[in-house]
DNA sequence: GGTATTTATTTTATACATAAACTATTTACA
DNA sequence: TGTAAATAGTTTATGTATAAAATAAATACC
């Protein structure tokens, strides 16, 4: 990504999408860093654990955990093999469906979310304090107008 | 990424921030998949071919590479060498200074560029049209500030 | 009940990414 | 000069991601 060619004839839609792409790459790769620095942690484990959060911190499918973060199930199995080991999370057979397999965070990994959501949370504030509440609003706005753009048929 | 928890607490700068990312994973997701599909290519290959392509598609160190992509040498490295097997690009060493390699792009990198920077455009212009200048200019003038929080110390 | 299909997850092969250690030069400078 | 420090890239170990094939169980339906 970043620095894309910008040479005169780059229509103004494609300068959105290359400018919106080197923004979010900017913040991830400061968020990651800071979480990697900070927690030893990936932003996407924290992802995964803000999933569970938003679940209840209860046992959840697979499957369910792939669709919510747009992932592989490949990649899932090992990003919940590599949290097991790690004691964020644990896994059981699912009583009721022997193809299934649920998990759900431990106490190790609801305190590490907890601790990373909070810097997290206090990071964008502190980077993002110098914009009006009417300017965030309206680039929320637009941002979910684009979104909609490319993927129609999804809520929110 | 994408769903995070959206509950009441939540800031609007940490709103914002979560829009920005799914925002942009959406689309990189449509336009990672096209280029899978059409041209048997990822969207890292397309950057690093833009940024030799930027520079005139002439000999370039590797280092200046990894710094234009905000990538690790590693990655880089072992991206070129699938890159040079696949016959993309081509590498040399560097004559004035033995520590130095250098790449360019073949022909058929030239080509490859060609089809997708086409492409890329083509899909980018039909999902944003029905935008209007005006909102495109907004939203780019402001995720250029968003960037600039995050990263002051950045060129445009 | 028995077979076909679907569903849930894992495995495999491969690509892409980082950090840290390493090799080989070049450069700085006492 | 000779040696220390800096620079350019690669290697290694590991994490994250995909697609496609494989496995195993549940469901549909004749």
């Amino acid at each position: 990504m970043t620095n894309y060619p910008t040479n005169k004839q780059e229509t103004l839609s494609l300068r959105l999408w290359l400018q919106l792409m080197k923004c979010t790459k900017t913040i991830e790769a400061e968020v990651a860093s800071q979480f990697r620095r900070s927690h030893h942690q990936s932003l996407t484990r924290f992802d995964l654990l803000s999933q569970l959060y938003r679940i209840g911190d209860d046992w959840v499918a697979i499957g369910e955990i792939a669709s919510k973060l747009m992932a592989s199930g490949g990649n899932i199995t090992g990003l919940l093999d590599r949290m097991v080991a790690d004691d964020l999370i644990e896994r059981r057979a699912n009583p009721r469906d022997r193809r299934s397999f649920q998990v759900r965070t431990t106490k190790k990994g609801r305190n590490t979310f907890k601790e990373m959501t909070n810097d997290h949370a206090q990071w964008i504030e502190d980077a993002l304090n110098e914009f009006s509440q009417k300017d965030k609003e309206q680039l929320i706005k637009l941002l979910v107008r684009v979104r909609r753009a490319f993927a129609p048929n999804t809520l929110i």
